[in-house]
DNA sequence: AGCACGCCGACT
DNA sequence: GTCGGCGTGCTC
């Protein structure tokens, strides 16, 4: 037997650092162990190849188990990890786990299908099984005409799983790795000359790092460009990487790719799969079976033996960015990864983040512009702006808009009232007295949501029944304030009474069965105006729209939010881009109170780089990313007061080795109460990341040693590159 | 994060 | 007299 030894084990717990075990087994870097921790056993793994030395090995655990169903976990991917632990100072046991699928985060062993076909052998053809046995000679005969999945012959017959093994013991059949299926591709549809030069742009780099922006207006055939270069690569033998918001993980997008593809694997991964399911895709991935993943920002983690391109579409949208645990953001790993892995990336977006646009600025990106839709004939939307300050509303809408809608409705043509929930508070208010309805655990007010009767808090998922009377004065006369989508809604069939109306919105699009239903009838030509909120910005696909409507967009221009606009500014340029068609450009109208705004000015021109270029200049002048970098330290407790005298405490202990790194706060947070707690933050600005790093290393220690002074009443976390404030 | 240990209130 | 409330301390 092998001399014991001590070997380095991340386990899944909030403690910085990993811990020494002894074993005899010869182990290596990325195994999955169980070990015994405290008083239960874990799943753990090894991180590092090289035994380590100089310990007291007198009072450490023995590992328990070795899981060697799979491989070690790849270099690539603890490299990955220990880069993202470091940048986001985060435990590195906890930051492992958040990059694995469930099923290899517990302490049991897990379970995989064999991947290889059964074939008859030369013995097993020779012999045919009578015709009485007939599960055997089915099985037999399906196997005449090829190799056969576990699945597929459990398809044949419900007890092939126990006669294929007693053929494999006779010799009559044996097991054989799939080949590799030859790439198949579907005809496509044909690029216009700015496709083809983007396309011919993004193929110059191959086997090297190379960060690209393929920005293209809605409608302007991204997808159409990452497929044939995803094309290209897969025809060289290469896996592909493409991370898609959360939003976007549409059937439809899933099928364009298989249908293109269609002898490659195609892997979706995204938080809602079983973990079972999880695990397959992921695995097929790691193993090199499938040739493109396609998911949502866990995805970034999949390992990728043959990685050959990583594109990330929408690479603005939010949902790349975890609001919890491990606080990563998915595009900014996705460049680290495709630099480290030395193969070229695809930033896509028809609006792109001012961080993007910044790296473009500074030449540190190649931007590839698409700046006309596919389709010759399709030209950009006409947009208006309705100015409300000198025109009567009838329910929250201006005659202008109403007239335009009702000529689409005349016309059989589709549009869209888009309402920008952001500054709107569908609240109930007592004409009397003016109480409002707030929440009782955070300083957000309820949103009523008629249909049930029901009032609920958006930000911490507080609900109530709408009271019948007022609580304060017992005023029976209670109203709801501002517009919700249902409450709009109300309102247009009022007005348009013709009218066909289907509202989207999260509550009506909750269920995947309710999305089937959205798309059948949009299609299907069954709705004449779509209600809805943010969603109807991303890029679902609702065909063509004569008429695009914004209702109170004016809620992001003047927020407390620093990012506002930008969001404000990127969702109106989306959902202008729903407007239009083959024939006839589409036309976009849009309700303020500040048409004289840059913002609108901008919007009226179509000029995203004029008004990003603005907003880069005001965040320099503003010292706000991306001109600098930031940090976050969030603390919460019951009463604000003790996160606040730990914060103040915190940055007194900090502040003297904050070389060359401003120090803001402690301040609450802009939504103070948050699920009956109270938050306060740090803020931490530099201009140099290396300054910033060095402090936050300091600050994690000295939060952890100072915040025990407070007990559990007192969390924390630390937020790097935040998006909300 | 879990989980045990520990010390004070209302119950078979 | 005990069951259990959650404060506090530790995990190689």
């Amino acid at each position: 037997m092998a001399e014991e030894y001590a070997v380095q084990v991340a386990v899944d717990v909030p403690l910085f650092g990993t811990f020494s075990y002894l074993t005899h087994l010869p182990l290596r870097a990325g195994q999955r162990v169980r070990v015994p921790f405290g008083p239960r056993r874990v799943c753990g793994f090894i991180t590092n190849d090289i035994p380590t030395e100089g310990i007291e090995t007198g009072r450490l655990k023995r590992v328990e188990e070795l899981f060697d169903e799979l491989p070690p976990l790849p270099a690539t991917l603890l490299a990955m990890v220990r880069f993202a632990a470091d940048y986001y100072h985060h435990p590195i046991g906890q930051t492992l786990f958040t990059a694995l699928p469930g099923a290899l985060r517990t302490d049991r062993a897990v379970r995989l299908e064999d991947e290889r076909l059964w074939q008859l052998t030369g013995a097993g053809l020779a012999e045919e099984p009578p015709a009485r046995q007939k599960a055997r000679r089915a099985l037999w005969q399906a196997l005449q005409d090829g190799p056969l999945t576990n699945a597929a012959a459990r398809g044949v017959s419900a007890q092939a799983g126990r006669i294929l093994a007693d053929w494999l013991q006779e010799g009559r059949a044996e097991r054989v790795a799939p080949e590799a299926l030859p790439l198949r591709v579907a005809p496509a549809p044909s690029l216009n000359d700015e496709q083809q030069r983007a396309l011919e742009a993004l193929s110059e780099t191959r086997d090297d790092f190379a960060p690209y922006v393929l920005h293209g207006i809605t409608g302007s055939g991204k997808t159409e460009v990452y497929l044939r270069l995803i094309e290209r690569v897969l025809a060289a033998g290469r896996q592909v990487l493409l991370l898609v918001p959360e939003i976007n993980l549409t059937p439809q997008l899933i099928e364009r790719f298989t249908g293109r593809f269609p002898a490659t694997r195609v892997v979706m991964l995204h938080s809602h799969l079983a973990d079972g399911e999880r695990l397959k895709g992921w695995v097929d991935a790691w193993q090199g079976r499938a040739g493109i993943v396609i998911g949502t920002r866990l995805a970034v983690f999949t390992p990728l033996p043959r990685l050959g391109l990583i594109v990330v579409d929408e690479e603005h949208d939010g949902s790349f960015k975890q609001q919890d645990g491990l606080r990563y953001h998915a595009r900014d790993l996705a460049v680290w990864r495709a630099r480290q892995e030395r193969v070229p990336i695809v930033l896509g977006s028809a609006t792109p983040s001012l961080e993007t646009m910044a790296n473009v600025a500074a030449g540190r990106y190649r931007r590839l512009t698409l700046s006309r839709r596919a389709h010759d004939a399709a030209r950009l939307p006409t947009i208006r702006l309705v100015d409300t300050r000198r025109i009567k509303l009838v329910e929250g809408l201006a005659e202008p808009v109403i007239a335009a809608l009702k000529a689409r409705v005349a016309r059989g043509e589709m549009s869209l009232v888009f309402i920008n929930r952001r500054g709107f508070a569908p609240v109930v208010a007592c004409t009397d007295c003016g109480w409002l309805s707030g929440c009782p655990r955070c300083s957000a007010k309820l949103v009523v949501h008629l249909a049930e009767r029901k009032m609920r808090c958006h930000h911490c998922g507080w609900e109530e029944a709408v009271p019948p009377v007022c609580p304060d004065c017992g005023n029976v006369d209670l109203k709801p304030l501002g517009q919700g989508t249902q409450r709009l809604e109300a309102a247009l069939a009022r007005l348009l009474p013709e009218a066909r109306l289907l509202r989207i919105d999260r509550d009506t699009t909750r269920h995947k069965a309710a999305w089937d239903e959205v798309y059948r009838k949009v299609h299907a030509g069954e709705v004449d105006v779509l209600v809805g909120t943010q969603m109807l910005a991303k890029g679902h696909d609702f065909g063509a729209l004569s008429l695009v409507t914004v209702l109170n967009a004016d809620g992001g221009l003047y927020s407390a939010d620093y990012r506002a606009a930008e969001r404000l500014f990127a969702q109106l340029m989306q959902v202008a881009g729903r407007a239009g068609r083959a024939e006839a450009p589409g036309e976009v109208l849009v309700q303020t109170q500040w048409p004289e705004h840059p913002l609108y000015q901008a919007l009226l021109r179509h000029d995203f780089d004029g008004y990003a270029q603005t907003l880069l200049e005001e965040r320099r002048m503003a010292g706000f990313p991306p001109a600098v970098y930031q940090a976050l330290l969030r603390a919460d407790a019951y009463e604000i007061a003790t996160a606040t005298a730990f914060l103040t405490a915190l940055r007194a202990e900090a502040e003297p080795h904050a070389d060359g790194v401003l120090v803001s706060g402690p301040a609450p947070a802009l939504m103070v109460r948050l699920a009956n707690r109270e938050r306060a933050q740090l803020v931490f600005e530099s201009g140099s990341r290396a300054a910033l790093h060095a402090l936050l290393e300091r600050l994690v220690s000295l939060a952890e040693r100072m915040a025990k002074a407070h007990g559990r009443a007192l969390r924390w976390s630390l937020d790097v590159d935040p998006q909300e404030m």
